[in-house]
DNA sequence: CAAGCGTGGAC
DNA sequence: TGTCCAAGCTT
């Protein structure tokens, strides 16, 4: 279809005059590094580009090359991930980059199908690399995607949204296409207050037509957060605080942490202590909010001269727990204590 | 396939 | 302050 054809050139057009200049991105006439490529295309995955930006220029810093990361130990690469949530994607990254090591000879795959069954990879990430880092064709769909196709075509609905991406993707310069599409998608396709007058592709858009833009894509009912309580156990000895790891499944897994009880609907009290010891439960309290959940945390302290080693924990400076790469739900009690004790 | 899985910023 | 949302993957 004519009309269809015409959107990749103007997009493309538009990328060139506004693509933004990020540490990931090659510039015009650069060859992408692969690895540049899929670490910004994890990071990215239900996160800002404001907050990728630092954590990929440090991460890169540490292990710059897929052979570089196979090495690390997982501990390091976890702590280095933490804060940016979702940390399954950080045991992941590692398992991938272990076995582009051993089976890939340090290389990325250059097809789409071969990168599909690499832990981490899903349809998108899979696509996305293919096309950004190896000049594929494939068809991109993310969030942005889908909303700039569902208002372009006023359609919905997951194959739809295919198809007509399929229709519109060109066969050179895919990687900057689907580049393109997310760009437009976050600058001016927005999901709130979309900037219409500024879009390259408008004249030819549905949504736009209809005046209501923003009625798409639909959104789906939001389910109701339940509020669930805890408590955070603080055991000192000595300037040390007991820290453990957290099991690999499940929320923060895998993350270093301060010991907790039980998560119930209702405050637990001093249930699940890491050791017998003379706790003392303060009045004060973390709250954090989690993607379906929010969590009330009690603190419980307790400073004893005679605690033994715990079982599967370790004792870490205090003064350094800024290093130990804990995940925010525990940073937050750090700074509580801190400001308690200052 | 719906649910589980983090966090910080915008409004 | 609460709600929404951001370059999704796994089970």
């Amino acid at each position: 279809m004519d009309a269809k054809r015409r959107i990749a050139p103007l997009l493309l057009d538009w990328y060139d005059r506004h693509r933004r200049d990020l540490p990931w991105r090659a510039r015009p006439g650069e060859a992408p590094d692969p690895y540049r490529v899929w670490l910004s295309e994890v990071m990215l995955q239900q996160t800002t580009v404001a907050t990728v930006r630092p954590r990929f220029e440090a991460w890169v810093a540490r292990w710059p090359t897929f052979d570089a990361l196979a090495a690390a130990d997982e501990a390091d690469v976890m702590g280095q991930w933490a804060g940016l949530g979702y940390y399954a994607r950080a045991r992941n990254l590692l398992k991938a980059a272990r076995v582009i090591a051993a089976d890939h000879g340090g290389r990325l795959p250059d097809t789409e199908a071969v990168l599909r069954a690499l832990p981490g990879f899903g349809d998108y990430t899979a696509a996305a690399v293919a096309a950004i880092a190896f000049g594929r064709r494939a068809v991109v769909v993310d969030a942005n995607v889908e909303r700039v196709v569902a208002r372009l075509f006023a359609t919905s609905g997951k194959a739809a949204i295919r198809a007509a991406t399929g229709a519109i993707t060109p066969d050179a310069r895919a990687g900057d296409f689907a580049q393109a599409m997310m760009d437009l998608g976050s600058a001016i396709c927005r999901p709130r207050r979309p900037q219409c007058l500024l879009c390259p592709i408008a004249s030819g858009c549905e949504a736009r037509a209809t005046g209501a833009p923003e009625a798409f894509p639909a959104k789906k009912p939001k389910a109701a957060r339940p509020h669930r309580y805890g408590t955070l156990f603080w055991l000192e000895r000595g300037g040390e605080v007991l820290l453990v790891r957290r099991p690999e499944e499940g929320l923060l897994g895998g993350m270093r942490a301060l010991p907790t009880g039980p998560w119930a609907d209702a405050p637990p009290g001093l249930a699940g202590a890491p050791a017998a010891a003379d706790w003392l439960l303060l009045n004060t309290r973390v709250e954090h909010g989690f993607t379906h959940f929010t969590i009330d945390l009690a603190l419980a302290v307790a400073r004893d001269h005679h605690a033994v080693d715990v079982d599967g924990g370790e004792w870490w400076p205090v003064a350094r727990l800024d290093a130990a790469g804990l995940p925010t739900l525990f940073l937050k009690a750090v700074r509580m204590m801190r400001e308690r004790a200052g």
